[in-house]
DNA sequence: GTAATAGTGTCTTTTAGACATTATATC
DNA sequence: GATATAATGTCTAAAAGACACTATTAC
Protein backbone atom coordinates (compact mmCIF):
# COMPACT_ATOMS: atom_id res chain seq x y z
CA UNK A 1 0.00 0.00 0.00
CA UNK A 2 1.34 3.47 -0.93
CA UNK A 3 1.55 6.07 1.49
CA UNK A 4 -1.00 7.91 0.03
CA UNK A 5 -2.19 9.92 2.85
CA UNK A 6 1.01 12.11 3.06
CA UNK A 7 0.03 16.17 3.68
CA UNK A 8 1.31 17.10 1.17
CA UNK A 9 0.36 14.81 -2.15
CA UNK A 10 -3.01 15.07 -0.47
CA UNK A 11 -3.69 18.26 -1.09
CA UNK A 12 -2.83 18.28 -4.97
CA UNK A 13 -5.72 14.87 -5.50
CA UNK A 14 -8.65 15.54 -7.89
CA UNK A 15 -11.48 17.30 -5.84
CA UNK A 16 -14.74 15.92 -6.59
CA UNK A 17 -17.97 18.38 -6.07
CA UNK A 18 -19.97 18.23 -3.59
CA UNK A 19 -24.15 19.31 -3.84
CA UNK A 20 -27.01 18.93 -1.45
CA UNK A 21 -30.39 16.93 -3.06
CA UNK A 22 -33.48 17.42 -0.91
CA UNK A 23 -36.87 14.78 -0.65
CA UNK A 24 -38.82 17.47 0.33
CA UNK A 25 -42.85 15.75 1.55
CA UNK A 26 -45.82 16.57 2.41
CA UNK A 27 -49.31 15.05 2.91
CA UNK A 28 -52.06 15.95 1.30
CA UNK A 29 -55.85 14.22 2.25
CA UNK A 30 -54.82 11.04 1.91
CA UNK A 31 -51.40 11.40 -0.41
CA UNK A 32 -48.11 11.85 0.43
CA UNK A 33 -46.72 13.53 -2.04
CA UNK A 34 -42.59 14.99 -3.07
CA UNK A 35 -41.62 18.14 -4.64
CA UNK A 36 -39.83 17.59 -8.02
CA UNK A 37 -38.60 20.12 -10.30
CA UNK A 38 -38.31 20.21 -13.96
CA UNK A 39 -35.15 20.64 -14.94
CA UNK A 40 -34.34 23.49 -17.32
CA UNK A 41 -30.42 22.95 -17.89
CA UNK A 42 -28.55 19.72 -19.03
CA UNK A 43 -27.89 17.32 -17.86
CA UNK A 44 -31.60 15.84 -18.04
CA UNK A 45 -33.12 19.11 -19.25
CA UNK A 46 -37.15 18.74 -19.35
CA UNK A 47 -36.69 15.83 -17.03
CA UNK A 48 -38.17 15.69 -13.41
CA UNK A 49 -35.50 16.02 -10.55
CA UNK A 50 -35.17 16.63 -6.61
CA UNK A 51 -34.52 19.96 -6.26
CA UNK A 52 -30.98 20.24 -5.29
CA UNK A 53 -27.17 22.98 -5.81
CA UNK A 54 -23.75 22.31 -4.72
CA UNK A 55 -22.50 22.92 -1.88
CA UNK A 56 -21.16 26.93 -1.74
CA UNK A 57 -17.11 26.24 -0.60
CA UNK A 58 -14.43 29.15 -0.04
CA UNK A 59 -11.82 30.66 -2.37
CA UNK A 60 -8.55 28.15 -2.16
CA UNK A 61 -11.01 25.63 -1.22
CA UNK A 62 -10.96 26.69 2.31
CA UNK A 63 -14.17 27.65 4.40
CA UNK A 64 -17.83 28.25 3.46
CA UNK A 65 -21.56 27.16 4.46
CA UNK A 66 -22.11 23.44 6.40
CA UNK A 67 -23.66 21.03 4.72
CA UNK A 68 -26.63 21.58 6.92
CA UNK A 69 -26.75 25.36 5.97
CA UNK A 70 -26.61 24.21 2.21
CA UNK A 71 -29.41 21.61 2.81
CA UNK A 72 -31.10 24.55 4.76
CA UNK A 73 -30.30 27.20 1.93
CA UNK A 74 -31.42 24.87 -0.97
CA UNK A 75 -35.10 24.29 1.04
CA UNK A 76 -35.38 28.14 1.46
CA UNK A 77 -35.20 28.56 -2.14
CA UNK A 78 -37.21 26.26 -3.25
CA UNK A 79 -39.86 26.47 -0.99
CA UNK A 80 -39.53 30.44 0.02
CA UNK A 81 -40.96 29.56 3.17
CA UNK A 82 -38.59 30.64 6.35
CA UNK A 83 -36.19 28.26 8.07
CA UNK A 84 -38.24 26.16 11.17
CA UNK A 85 -41.07 25.66 8.83
CA UNK A 86 -39.53 22.31 8.03
CA UNK A 87 -38.15 18.62 9.54
CA UNK A 88 -35.09 18.90 8.21
CA UNK A 89 -32.32 15.81 8.44
CA UNK A 90 -29.47 14.39 6.66
CA UNK A 91 -30.56 10.92 4.99
CA UNK A 92 -27.08 9.68 2.89
CA UNK A 93 -24.76 10.41 0.48
CA UNK A 94 -24.27 9.13 -2.86
CA UNK A 95 -21.10 9.19 -4.37
CA UNK A 96 -21.03 6.48 -7.10
CA UNK A 97 -18.66 7.64 -9.82
CA UNK A 98 -21.16 8.21 -12.56
CA UNK A 99 -23.75 8.93 -11.13
CA UNK A 100 -23.80 12.52 -12.77
CA UNK A 101 -22.52 12.86 -16.45
CA UNK A 102 -20.75 16.10 -15.68
CA UNK A 103 -18.35 14.56 -13.57
CA UNK A 104 -17.64 13.35 -10.25
CA UNK A 105 -20.49 14.67 -8.15
CA UNK A 106 -21.04 13.32 -4.68
CA UNK A 107 -24.68 14.12 -3.42
CA UNK A 108 -24.87 14.87 0.27
CA UNK A 109 -29.01 13.91 0.16
CA UNK A 110 -31.34 15.24 3.15
CA UNK A 111 -34.86 14.78 4.22
CA UNK A 112 -37.49 17.23 5.14
CA UNK A 113 -40.94 17.38 6.04
CA UNK A 114 -43.51 20.05 5.72
CA UNK A 115 -47.14 20.78 6.44
CA UNK A 116 -49.51 20.91 3.18
CA UNK A 117 -51.03 24.08 4.81
CA UNK A 118 -47.99 26.00 3.22
CA UNK A 119 -48.65 24.27 0.08
CA UNK A 120 -49.66 27.21 -1.85
CA UNK A 121 -46.52 28.93 -0.99
CA UNK A 122 -44.46 26.63 -3.09
CA UNK A 123 -42.19 28.30 -5.89
CA UNK A 124 -39.12 26.76 -8.11
CA UNK A 125 -36.22 28.07 -7.67
CA UNK A 126 -34.10 29.86 -9.95
CA UNK A 127 -32.88 26.28 -12.06
CA UNK A 128 -36.15 24.87 -12.21
CA UNK A 129 -38.78 25.38 -15.19
CA UNK A 130 -41.81 24.12 -12.89
CA UNK A 131 -41.72 23.07 -9.66
CA UNK A 132 -44.82 21.03 -7.92
CA UNK A 133 -45.73 18.20 -5.69
CA UNK A 134 -46.10 14.99 -6.73
CA UNK A 135 -48.08 12.25 -5.44
CA UNK A 136 -45.93 9.12 -4.84
CA UNK A 137 -49.00 6.78 -6.04
CA UNK A 138 -49.57 8.83 -9.35
CA UNK A 139 -49.93 6.34 -12.25
CA UNK A 140 -47.99 9.28 -14.32
CA UNK A 141 -44.94 9.81 -11.27
CA UNK A 142 -41.94 10.28 -13.94
CA UNK A 143 -38.95 8.79 -14.28
CA UNK A 144 -36.60 11.28 -12.36
CA UNK A 145 -33.21 12.12 -13.59
CA UNK A 146 -29.76 11.57 -11.96
CA UNK A 147 -29.97 8.68 -9.19
CA UNK A 148 -33.08 10.41 -8.17
CA UNK A 149 -34.88 7.20 -8.03
CA UNK A 150 -32.56 6.06 -5.31
CA UNK A 151 -32.51 8.91 -3.11
CA UNK A 152 -36.19 8.96 -3.15
CA UNK A 153 -36.69 5.13 -2.57
CA UNK A 154 -34.30 6.15 0.47
CA UNK A 155 -36.12 8.82 1.95
CA UNK A 156 -39.20 7.24 2.05
CA UNK A 157 -37.86 3.98 3.51
CA UNK A 158 -36.54 6.37 6.10
CA UNK A 159 -39.60 8.36 6.80
CA UNK A 160 -41.48 4.49 7.38
CA UNK A 161 -39.19 3.75 9.69
CA UNK A 162 -39.69 6.76 11.97
CA UNK A 163 -42.94 7.61 11.79
CA UNK A 164 -43.56 5.19 14.57
CA UNK A 165 -41.47 5.73 16.87
CA UNK A 166 -40.51 9.82 16.56
CA UNK A 167 -42.94 12.48 16.23
CA UNK A 168 -41.94 13.28 12.77
CA UNK A 169 -45.79 13.00 11.84
CA UNK A 170 -46.69 16.27 13.08
CA UNK A 171 -44.58 18.01 10.72
CA UNK A 172 -46.94 16.56 8.30
CA UNK A 173 -50.59 18.06 10.05
CA UNK A 174 -51.35 21.51 9.73
CA UNK A 175 -51.38 23.60 12.93
CA UNK A 176 -54.24 22.26 15.06
CA UNK A 177 -55.58 19.08 13.87
CA UNK A 178 -57.21 15.98 14.53
CA UNK A 179 -57.03 12.71 15.50
CA UNK A 180 -58.44 11.72 12.26
CA UNK A 181 -55.86 13.73 10.14
CA UNK A 182 -52.96 12.71 12.33
CA UNK A 183 -54.01 9.33 11.55
CA UNK A 184 -54.26 9.65 7.37
CA UNK A 185 -50.81 10.97 7.57
CA UNK A 186 -49.73 7.60 9.44
CA UNK A 187 -51.96 5.58 6.67
CA UNK A 188 -50.51 7.54 3.60
CA UNK A 189 -46.85 6.89 4.85
CA UNK A 190 -46.88 3.35 5.82
CA UNK A 191 -49.95 2.73 2.99
CA UNK A 192 -51.89 0.89 5.20
CA UNK A 193 -55.38 1.29 7.07
CA UNK A 194 -55.42 1.40 10.63
CA UNK A 195 -58.56 0.68 13.16
CA UNK A 196 -60.26 4.27 14.02
CA UNK A 197 -60.30 3.10 17.47
CA UNK A 198 -56.95 1.10 18.18
CA UNK A 199 -55.35 4.89 16.41
CA UNK A 200 -57.29 7.19 18.77
CA UNK A 201 -55.83 5.02 21.66
CA UNK A 202 -52.37 5.93 20.70
CA UNK A 203 -53.90 9.41 20.45
CA UNK A 204 -54.95 9.36 23.43
CA UNK A 205 -51.83 8.30 25.19
CA UNK A 206 -49.72 11.10 23.00
CA UNK A 207 -52.16 13.42 24.66
CA UNK A 208 -51.67 11.71 28.54
CA UNK A 209 -48.19 11.74 27.70
CA UNK A 210 -48.09 15.64 27.46
CA UNK A 211 -47.06 15.06 23.78
CA UNK A 212 -50.06 16.71 22.45
CA UNK A 213 -52.35 19.21 23.85
CA UNK A 214 -55.92 20.60 23.20
CA UNK A 215 -56.48 23.39 21.32
CA UNK A 216 -59.67 25.83 21.03
CA UNK A 217 -62.69 25.27 18.85
CA UNK A 218 -63.79 22.22 16.72
CA UNK A 219 -63.27 20.95 13.48
CA UNK A 220 -66.64 21.59 11.38
CA UNK A 221 -67.71 18.29 9.46
CA UNK A 222 -70.00 18.33 6.38
CA UNK A 223 -71.50 15.53 8.13
CA UNK A 224 -71.20 13.87 11.66
CA UNK A 225 -70.46 14.90 14.88
CA UNK A 226 -67.28 17.35 15.22
CA UNK A 227 -64.03 16.53 15.89
CA UNK A 228 -61.57 18.09 18.59
CA UNK A 229 -58.79 19.69 17.70
CA UNK A 230 -55.21 19.67 19.27
CA UNK A 231 -51.46 21.09 19.11
CA UNK A 232 -48.15 19.33 19.19
CA UNK A 233 -46.71 20.02 22.14
CA UNK A 234 -42.95 20.53 20.61
CA UNK A 235 -41.12 20.81 23.59
CA UNK A 236 -41.88 17.82 25.01
CA UNK A 237 -41.45 16.12 21.44
CA UNK B 1 -31.26 34.71 -5.38
CA UNK B 2 -28.33 34.72 -7.95
CA UNK B 3 -28.63 32.32 -10.62
CA UNK B 4 -25.52 30.18 -9.51
CA UNK B 5 -26.53 26.47 -10.67
CA UNK B 6 -25.96 27.29 -14.29
CA UNK B 7 -23.63 24.51 -15.19
CA UNK B 8 -20.54 26.61 -16.53
CA UNK B 9 -20.53 29.13 -13.62
CA UNK B 10 -20.55 25.81 -11.05
CA UNK B 11 -17.49 24.12 -12.44
CA UNK B 12 -15.29 26.67 -11.71
CA UNK B 13 -16.40 26.79 -7.98
CA UNK B 14 -13.85 26.11 -5.96
CA UNK B 15 -14.17 21.97 -4.49
CA UNK B 16 -13.79 20.66 -1.42
CA UNK B 17 -12.10 17.27 -0.34
CA UNK B 18 -13.73 14.45 0.68
CA UNK B 19 -12.41 11.69 2.81
CA UNK B 20 -14.07 8.55 4.48
CA UNK B 21 -13.67 8.40 8.33
CA UNK B 22 -14.18 4.72 10.02
CA UNK B 23 -15.87 4.13 13.60
CA UNK B 24 -15.06 0.05 14.15
CA UNK B 25 -15.93 -1.58 17.30
CA UNK B 26 -15.78 -4.51 18.60
CA UNK B 27 -16.38 -6.79 22.07
CA UNK B 28 -14.31 -8.28 23.91
CA UNK B 29 -15.52 -9.84 27.14
CA UNK B 30 -18.07 -7.60 28.24
CA UNK B 31 -16.41 -4.56 26.98
CA UNK B 32 -17.36 -2.35 24.02
CA UNK B 33 -14.05 -0.88 21.83
CA UNK B 34 -13.21 1.11 19.15
CA UNK B 35 -10.27 0.82 16.90
CA UNK B 36 -8.29 3.93 16.93
CA UNK B 37 -4.96 5.00 14.87
CA UNK B 38 -2.35 7.35 16.24
CA UNK B 39 -1.74 9.92 13.46
CA UNK B 40 1.95 10.22 12.40
CA UNK B 41 1.54 13.26 10.55
CA UNK B 42 0.73 16.51 11.07
CA UNK B 43 -2.48 17.79 11.93
CA UNK B 44 -2.73 16.39 15.12
CA UNK B 45 0.45 14.51 14.98
CA UNK B 46 0.20 11.88 17.97
CA UNK B 47 -3.23 12.33 19.03
CA UNK B 48 -5.25 9.52 18.42
CA UNK B 49 -8.11 9.66 15.73
CA UNK B 50 -10.63 7.39 14.08
CA UNK B 51 -8.91 5.71 10.60
CA UNK B 52 -9.79 7.31 7.64
CA UNK B 53 -8.43 8.27 4.12
CA UNK B 54 -9.57 10.44 1.14
CA UNK B 55 -11.68 9.06 -1.45
CA UNK B 56 -9.86 8.71 -4.86
CA UNK B 57 -11.03 10.58 -7.37
CA UNK B 58 -9.61 10.37 -11.34
CA UNK B 59 -7.75 12.81 -13.41
CA UNK B 60 -10.10 15.78 -13.85
CA UNK B 61 -12.38 15.09 -11.35
CA UNK B 62 -14.14 12.61 -13.39
CA UNK B 63 -14.63 8.56 -11.82
CA UNK B 64 -12.73 6.88 -9.07
CA UNK B 65 -14.08 4.92 -6.36
CA UNK B 66 -17.56 4.75 -5.13
CA UNK B 67 -17.81 5.79 -1.28
CA UNK B 68 -18.16 2.43 -0.37
CA UNK B 69 -15.13 1.26 -2.12
CA UNK B 70 -13.58 3.73 -0.61
CA UNK B 71 -14.46 2.52 2.88
CA UNK B 72 -14.16 -0.81 2.12
CA UNK B 73 -10.26 -0.25 1.29
CA UNK B 74 -9.85 1.88 4.23
CA UNK B 75 -10.76 -0.70 6.70
CA UNK B 76 -8.74 -3.70 4.18
CA UNK B 77 -6.05 -1.30 5.04
CA UNK B 78 -6.39 -0.46 8.64
CA UNK B 79 -7.18 -3.92 9.94
CA UNK B 80 -5.65 -6.40 7.37
CA UNK B 81 -8.94 -8.54 6.90
CA UNK B 82 -10.28 -9.40 3.90
CA UNK B 83 -13.68 -8.10 2.67
CA UNK B 84 -16.96 -9.42 4.67
CA UNK B 85 -15.16 -9.94 8.06
CA UNK B 86 -16.94 -7.25 9.08
CA UNK B 87 -20.59 -4.82 9.30
CA UNK B 88 -20.34 -1.67 7.40
CA UNK B 89 -22.69 0.50 6.96
CA UNK B 90 -22.34 4.30 6.19
CA UNK B 91 -23.43 6.28 9.17
CA UNK B 92 -23.51 10.23 8.65
CA UNK B 93 -21.42 12.92 6.50
CA UNK B 94 -19.57 15.84 8.40
CA UNK B 95 -19.07 18.81 6.47
CA UNK B 96 -18.36 21.77 8.81
CA UNK B 97 -15.93 24.73 7.82
CA UNK B 98 -13.50 24.55 10.01
CA UNK B 99 -13.37 20.42 11.23
CA UNK B 100 -10.22 20.01 9.44
CA UNK B 101 -7.47 22.49 9.54
CA UNK B 102 -5.94 21.94 6.45
CA UNK B 103 -8.89 23.43 4.72
CA UNK B 104 -12.22 22.42 3.44
CA UNK B 105 -12.36 18.44 4.05
CA UNK B 106 -16.42 16.84 3.83
CA UNK B 107 -15.65 13.71 5.63
CA UNK B 108 -18.18 10.44 4.89
CA UNK B 109 -18.36 8.62 8.28
CA UNK B 110 -18.83 4.67 7.97
CA UNK B 111 -19.53 2.52 11.04
CA UNK B 112 -18.37 -1.39 11.28
CA UNK B 113 -18.65 -4.29 13.30
CA UNK B 114 -16.47 -6.91 13.38
CA UNK B 115 -16.11 -10.30 15.76
CA UNK B 116 -13.26 -9.84 18.44
CA UNK B 117 -11.88 -13.51 17.18
CA UNK B 118 -9.98 -11.48 14.80
CA UNK B 119 -8.70 -9.49 17.41
CA UNK B 120 -4.65 -10.51 16.72
CA UNK B 121 -4.67 -9.58 13.33
CA UNK B 122 -5.35 -5.71 13.66
CA UNK B 123 -2.91 -3.53 12.46
CA UNK B 124 -2.28 -0.07 11.56
CA UNK B 125 -2.73 1.19 8.15
CA UNK B 126 0.48 2.97 6.74
CA UNK B 127 -0.40 7.02 8.30
CA UNK B 128 -0.21 5.67 11.75
CA UNK B 129 2.24 5.22 14.38
CA UNK B 130 -0.20 2.62 16.16
CA UNK B 131 -3.38 0.94 16.06
CA UNK B 132 -5.43 -0.16 18.88
CA UNK B 133 -8.89 -0.84 20.48
CA UNK B 134 -9.82 1.28 23.21
CA UNK B 135 -12.35 0.13 25.65
CA UNK B 136 -15.17 3.10 25.60
CA UNK B 137 -15.37 3.16 29.56
CA UNK B 138 -11.36 2.98 29.29
CA UNK B 139 -10.50 5.93 32.23
CA UNK B 140 -7.71 7.16 29.78
CA UNK B 141 -9.65 7.02 26.41
CA UNK B 142 -7.79 9.56 24.91
CA UNK B 143 -9.24 13.07 23.54
CA UNK B 144 -9.50 12.33 19.54
CA UNK B 145 -8.42 14.65 16.71
CA UNK B 146 -10.16 16.62 14.63
CA UNK B 147 -14.73 16.51 15.16
CA UNK B 148 -13.86 12.62 15.51
CA UNK B 149 -15.30 12.91 19.65
CA UNK B 150 -19.17 13.65 17.41
CA UNK B 151 -18.44 10.87 15.05
CA UNK B 152 -17.90 8.31 17.37
CA UNK B 153 -21.07 9.64 19.62
CA UNK B 154 -22.74 9.16 16.48
CA UNK B 155 -21.41 5.76 15.89
CA UNK B 156 -22.91 4.50 19.19
CA UNK B 157 -26.10 6.05 19.36
CA UNK B 158 -26.47 4.34 16.01
CA UNK B 159 -25.15 1.37 17.29
CA UNK B 160 -27.47 1.35 20.49
CA UNK B 161 -30.55 2.05 18.10
CA UNK B 162 -29.92 -0.85 15.65
CA UNK B 163 -28.77 -3.57 18.11
CA UNK B 164 -32.64 -4.39 19.27
CA UNK B 165 -34.12 -4.54 16.15
CA UNK B 166 -31.62 -5.65 13.78
CA UNK B 167 -29.36 -8.64 13.54
CA UNK B 168 -25.85 -6.69 13.94
CA UNK B 169 -25.09 -7.92 17.58
CA UNK B 170 -24.12 -11.38 15.42
CA UNK B 171 -20.87 -9.73 13.56
CA UNK B 172 -19.48 -9.05 17.30
CA UNK B 173 -19.83 -12.16 18.69
CA UNK B 174 -17.63 -15.20 17.60
CA UNK B 175 -18.60 -18.25 15.53
CA UNK B 176 -20.15 -20.46 17.32
CA UNK B 177 -21.71 -18.34 20.51
CA UNK B 178 -23.75 -19.20 23.55
CA UNK B 179 -26.74 -17.29 24.68
CA UNK B 180 -24.36 -15.55 27.36
CA UNK B 181 -22.09 -14.30 25.45
CA UNK B 182 -24.95 -12.89 22.86
CA UNK B 183 -25.98 -11.47 25.87
CA UNK B 184 -22.73 -9.95 26.76
CA UNK B 185 -22.55 -7.91 23.34
CA UNK B 186 -25.95 -6.28 24.08
CA UNK B 187 -24.80 -5.60 27.89
CA UNK B 188 -21.57 -3.87 26.16
CA UNK B 189 -23.45 -1.70 23.80
CA UNK B 190 -26.13 -0.47 25.98
CA UNK B 191 -24.69 -0.15 29.05
CA UNK B 192 -27.71 -2.23 31.17
CA UNK B 193 -27.90 -5.77 32.68
CA UNK B 194 -30.11 -8.06 31.46
CA UNK B 195 -32.57 -10.74 33.14
CA UNK B 196 -30.66 -13.92 32.15
CA UNK B 197 -34.06 -15.76 31.88
CA UNK B 198 -35.43 -13.16 29.68
CA UNK B 199 -32.59 -12.82 27.50
CA UNK B 200 -32.53 -16.48 26.73
CA UNK B 201 -36.68 -16.44 25.38
CA UNK B 202 -35.56 -13.80 23.32
CA UNK B 203 -32.94 -16.02 22.00
CA UNK B 204 -35.30 -19.00 22.26
CA UNK B 205 -37.28 -16.84 19.51
CA UNK B 206 -34.17 -16.11 17.58
CA UNK B 207 -33.94 -20.44 17.63
CA UNK B 208 -37.88 -20.54 16.30
CA UNK B 209 -37.59 -18.07 13.87
CA UNK B 210 -34.77 -20.09 12.18
CA UNK B 211 -32.45 -16.87 13.09
CA UNK B 212 -30.12 -18.99 14.85
CA UNK B 213 -29.11 -22.75 14.51
CA UNK B 214 -27.63 -25.22 16.88
CA UNK B 215 -23.94 -25.38 16.27
CA UNK B 216 -21.50 -29.12 17.32
CA UNK B 217 -20.41 -29.16 20.40
CA UNK B 218 -20.23 -27.29 23.87
CA UNK B 219 -18.91 -24.29 25.54
CA UNK B 220 -16.01 -26.16 28.12
CA UNK B 221 -16.40 -23.65 31.33
CA UNK B 222 -13.84 -23.52 34.32
CA UNK B 223 -17.09 -24.08 36.73
CA UNK B 224 -20.62 -25.46 35.79
CA UNK B 225 -22.79 -26.63 33.24
CA UNK B 226 -21.37 -26.11 29.68
CA UNK B 227 -23.17 -24.49 27.42
CA UNK B 228 -24.55 -25.24 24.60
CA UNK B 229 -22.83 -22.85 21.00
CA UNK B 230 -24.95 -21.98 17.97
CA UNK B 231 -24.49 -20.08 14.56
CA UNK B 232 -26.34 -17.03 12.78
CA UNK B 233 -28.31 -18.66 10.12
CA UNK B 234 -27.12 -15.16 8.41
CA UNK B 235 -29.54 -15.90 5.36
CA UNK B 236 -32.47 -15.61 7.27
CA UNK B 237 -31.03 -12.43 8.83
C1' DG C 1 -22.40 -32.02 49.78
C1' DT C 2 -21.36 -26.41 47.97
C1' DA C 3 -20.65 -23.12 44.40
C1' DA C 4 -21.25 -21.65 39.84
C1' DT C 5 -23.24 -21.40 35.45
C1' DA C 6 -27.00 -23.16 32.01
C1' DG C 7 -31.61 -23.35 31.14
C1' DT C 8 -37.11 -23.51 32.11
C1' DG C 9 -41.67 -22.01 33.88
C1' DT C 10 -44.91 -18.69 35.59
C1' DC C 11 -46.99 -14.42 37.06
C1' DT C 12 -47.80 -9.67 35.89
C1' DT C 13 -47.76 -5.47 33.03
C1' DT C 14 -47.84 -3.19 28.68
C1' DT C 15 -49.18 -2.70 24.06
C1' DA C 16 -51.56 -3.76 19.83
C1' DG C 17 -55.27 -5.91 16.91
C1' DA C 18 -60.26 -6.99 16.46
C1' DC C 19 -64.55 -5.31 17.09
C1' DA C 20 -68.91 -3.97 19.67
C1' DT C 21 -70.88 0.15 21.54
C1' DT C 22 -72.17 4.99 22.61
C1' DA C 23 -72.12 10.14 21.23
C1' DT C 24 -72.93 14.04 18.24
C1' DA C 25 -73.81 15.97 14.01
C1' DT C 26 -76.63 16.74 9.14
C1' DC C 27 -80.37 15.53 6.49
C1' DG D 1 -86.13 8.54 11.79
C1' DA D 2 -81.30 7.30 8.55
C1' DT D 3 -76.56 8.07 7.88
C1' DA D 4 -71.97 9.51 8.85
C1' DT D 5 -68.25 10.60 11.70
C1' DA D 6 -66.24 11.04 16.64
C1' DA D 7 -65.02 8.75 20.66
C1' DT D 8 -65.00 4.89 24.26
C1' DG D 9 -64.81 0.14 26.14
C1' DT D 10 -63.64 -4.75 26.06
C1' DC D 11 -61.72 -9.12 24.73
C1' DT D 12 -57.60 -11.34 23.19
C1' DA D 13 -52.77 -12.16 21.82
C1' DA D 14 -47.81 -11.03 21.85
C1' DA D 15 -43.85 -9.56 24.26
C1' DA D 16 -41.10 -7.95 28.27
C1' DG D 17 -39.86 -7.48 33.34
C1' DA D 18 -39.57 -9.94 37.80
C1' DC D 19 -38.31 -13.92 39.83
C1' DA D 20 -38.79 -18.80 41.52
C1' DC D 21 -37.22 -23.02 39.97
C1' DT D 22 -34.56 -27.18 37.87
C1' DA D 23 -30.17 -29.06 35.41
C1' DT D 24 -25.33 -29.90 34.85
C1' DT D 25 -20.66 -29.31 35.92
C1' DA D 26 -16.12 -28.63 39.08
C1' DC D 27 -14.51 -28.97 43.46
Amino acid sequence: MEPINSEEQVAHFPRPQVAVDLVIFTVVETDLKVLLIERALPPFQGRWALPGGFVRVGPGGIGGESLEDAAARELAEETGLPPGSAFLEQLYTFGDPGRDPRGRVISVAWFALMSATWFPWIRGGSDAAAARWWSLADPEFPALAFDHPILLKTAVARLRGKIDDSPVAFYLVPDPFTSAELQAVHEAVKGVAYDPANFRRRFRRMVEDGLVIAAPGKRAAVVGRRAAVWSWAKNRG
